[in-house]
DNA sequence: CTGGGCATCT
DNA sequence: AGATGCC
């Protein structure tokens, strides 16, 4: 029961697809609840693009170093090749491969640790905005993949355009031979094909980012179309080829929103191709999944998708995590946590925004089912804190207070509070990761706000003007011809750059100009200046926070666990001291074989001579001579050391980063009676939920972690107003994210 | 020997 | 808080 009558099916399908993927009528969507909650009617015919950059990680590396362009490159997170060039592919490397299996496919495969997101992330903003200077509707998708809808540029060239563009296609039409199509039944998605074709160009030309596209009437079919030719390519589909790109998914996993729950739900319903979801009676679907899902599950199996291209905007979430074999000790949580935190901190104070939430995830070890299972505690962030994440501006100059060190002092405290409600370091524990996530991110006061606003047309590559004009347009058709001469500007203006070199164009809007351009180098002064060679500046303002006495010794630092800052020791509870403190963690393994400081070997050469035929000892040369030929050729760039997590000495936390003011004596015999070790003052010092936890365990000599304190964060509403709220004020946070560091 | 993020829905 | 999905 193949689909034996081409013609009836692809009349069908497409009467359908226009049926359903019109709002205005929608019949199907109207008796559930509709599954896109989309405020305005979609167009009934309209045309999207879906682009996904070549190998994403291994290209940026590859910008990073060109002389690993010509050789095998691997990115590598801990045991995993999570994508490869394709000088590596066509040695038969394929994504999510171990490193073994790697190895063993390409001797020579040189590999670099990619478990550090920061180019990546940079770069795929930066992509993100150069796709939103030409029309505001733009989606992402994962860190290499933007949906975008030009539906409205596409009627604007339609009339604009001469005739002859309008009947050739870009690049490849799916399952047609492109010069062979009769365009001029498509001229909207053979525009559709220009305008990716020269936004491709673009990317090239001004990011050096090569990609495919995909171009169709819904982001369903763009994004399955986008990958039909795969390196630095691009293909339309047209409608009448709708169920054969549908057909042609071998199975049901391939569809967009079809997980791996979901696809084992489907299985055990029988259904394992996607005509067996197309014939399935809805009924059925609907007990399983509900009607929503039912409905839409019903739809993609048929090529429809009418959920409209969202705009992303700022991520509403930021997070820094770390896997790892074994983590078993409070001590390498506490280190991991302030690892994670700092970097962390780092983020969210470029992005400028002050998060209200903080949540900590683990993941414990269980033999069985061992990849799911996190589990995760939240809190509020005490306004006192979540301002020290954002550094403040000192008056009119531009060193800033150092408080993003205060703020992870007071956050790893926070964190370990969480920690303990999930995990009861009395008894033995077994970690596989860690994850600390800001939330509840709030674009910060009105008056004060020259950070976030301004500082993003500096640093940002485009003139203020355009970007207003693209962002804060939304769907508005009344500036049709506005955007439209940007956009032409920009496409006929894409063969000579000029990145307008920002400063003058920025000075005349805002007193505070000179201000805002230095703030990319705000972190590096507060860190290093303000805590090294300002110490007055820097204390008059912790004092502020912090009811400071006097400095005093540093005895007890001799005895904390390396990595460990006194500061931070100080705040913590006593218990955790106490743990810290008692020889078994002093003495304890610092061996954490998969920390991410610990250096990525590349090649393996005793795994290769082992592993590996004779001859691999001509591989082994040859990949030696690689690895060197392209140190020396970088010496910034060890390839036997990558190691982008975390350049030596930047630690905020590191030892020698030492605080004023921590005055907590603890005898030498670590693990006996607290009160005794406890300083009064700084005892009085502590938030009264603190004093109170530490009271009834040296009563009980039990951690009890329960607090009984107020845990009312009295939150109501901030589950939907994404839309709205959003994207205004998202605009300018958004840029951030769009800038070299 | 399946990473490190992100989002949405419940 | 957790589940699920995407890259």
């Amino acid at each position: 029961m193949d689909n034996s009558e081409d013609e009836v099916e692809e009349d069908e399908t497409e009467w359908r697809s226009g049926f359903v993927d019109s709002a205005l009528l929608s019949p199907v969507a109207a008796p559930g609840p509709s599954l896109n909650k989309t405020s305005g009617p979609t167009p009934a015919h309209r045309v999207i693009l879906h682009f996904d950059l070549d190998c994403f990680y291994a290209q940026v590396e590859m910008i990073r170093n060109p002389a690993l362009r010509d050789i095998p490159l691997g990115i590598q997170q801990k045991y995993i090749i999570v994508t490869c060039n394709y000088v590596a592919r066509e040695q038969g490397l394929t994504k999510l491969m171990s490193v073994t299996d790697a190895k063993e496919k390409c001797p020579q495969l040189v590999l670099v640790n990619g478990e550090d997101l920061t180019h990546y992330r940079e770069m795929s903003y930066k992509v993100t905005e150069l796709l939103m200077s030409y029309c505001p509707l733009v989606e992402r998708l994962g860190f290499d993949e933007n949906f975008m809808d030009v539906t409205e540029m596409v009627e604007r060239r339609l009339a604009q355009t001469p005739e002859s563009n309008k009947f050739s296609f870009k690049g490849n039409v799916y399952n047609h031979v492109s010069a062979d199509v009769t365009a001029s039944d498509y001229p909207r998605l053979a525009l559709g094909s220009h305008i990716a074709a020269e936004l491709r160009e673009a990317i090239h030309s001004k990011l050096g980012l090569t990609g495919c596209a995909g171009i169709a009437t819904n982001k369903l079919l763009a994004k399955l179309v986008s990958g039909t030719f795969k390196p630095n390519q691009q293909t339309t589909l047209l409608p009448e080829n709708l169920s054969d790109i549908v057909g042609c998914l071998s199975s049901l996993r391939k569809v967009p929103g079809v997980g791996h729950q979901t696809a084992k739900k489907l299985q055990a319903l029988g259904l394992v191709s996607i005509q067996d979801l197309q014939r399935f009676p809805l009924n059925e679907l609907v007990t399983e999944f509900g009607g929503p899902v039912a409905q839409r599950l019903k739809n993609l199996a048929i090529g429809v998708d009418d959920s409209p291209v969202t705009p992303t905007g700022a991520p509403q979430s930021l997070s820094d995590e770390d896997s790892f074999k074994k983590m078993s000790s409070t001590k390498e949580v506490l280190e991991k946590i302030q690892q994670l935190l700092s970097s962390l901190v780092e983020r969210m104070n470029k992005d400028g925004r002050q998060p209200q939430t903080f949540r900590l995830t683990i993941r414990r070890y269980s033999a069985t089912n061992k990849w799911f299972s996190r589990e995760s505690r939240q809190c509020p962030i005490p306004n006192h804190i979540g301002q020290k994440i954002i550094s403040v501006p000192v008056f009119s100059c531009n060193i800033s207070v150092g408080s993003s060190d205060e703020a992870v002092e007071q956050l790893v405290p926070l964190a370990m509070k969480l920690f303990h409600k999930m995990v009861d370091s009395s008894a033995a524990f077994h970690l596989t990761l860690i994850n600390v996530c800001f939330s509840n991110l709030q674009t910060r006061g009105a008056a004060a706000s020259g950070k976030g606003s301004i500082a993003s047309f500096f640093t940002h590559s485009t003139s203020p003007k355009r970007t207003q004009i693209c962002t804060s347009q939304r769907q508005d058709d009344s500036s049709l011809s506005g955007e439209s001469h940007c956009m032409d500007h920009q496409l006929s203006a894409h063969s000579r750059i000029t990145p307008r070199t920002t400063q003058n164009t920025v000075t005349t809007e805002s007193p505070c100009s000179s201000e805002a351009a230095l703030h990319g180098l705000k972190w590096k002064q507060s860190s290093v200046v303000a805590a090294v060679e300002d110490p007055p500046l820097r204390k008059a303002y912790s004092s502020t926070a912090r009811s400071d006495p006097d400095e005093k010794s540093n005895t007890v630092t001799h005895q904390l666990p390396p990595n460990v800052d006194p500061e931070v020791f100080k705040l913590l509870p006593v218990e955790i001291q106490k743990e810290l403190l008692s020889p078994a963690y002093v003495n304890s393994l610092p061996s954490t074989s998969t920390s991410p400081s610990a250096p990525v070997e590349v090649p393996d050469v005793p795994h290769i001579t082992k592993n590996k035929s004779p001859q691999s000892f001509t591989d082994l040369q040859n990949t030696e001579d690689i690895k060197e030929a392209v140190n020396e050729l970088d010496p910034s760039y060890r390839l036997t050391t990558v190691d982008h997590k975390r350049p030596p000495g930047t630690s905020a936390l590191s030892g020698e980063n030492v605080m004023e003011g921590w005055r907590l004596s603890l005898p030498r015999s670590s693990d006996c009676e607290f009160p005794g070790n406890v300083d009064p003052e700084v005892f009085s010092e502590l938030p009264p939920d603190v004093q109170r936890e530490l009271m009834s365990e040296w009563k009980q000599q039990k951690p009890v972690l329960k607090t009984p304190s107020s845990r009312k964060p009295a939150r109501s509403l901030l589950t939907k107003d994404r839309k709205a709220a959003g994207k205004g004020s998202q605009a300018n946070s958004l840029l951030k994210y769009f800038k070299p560091s």
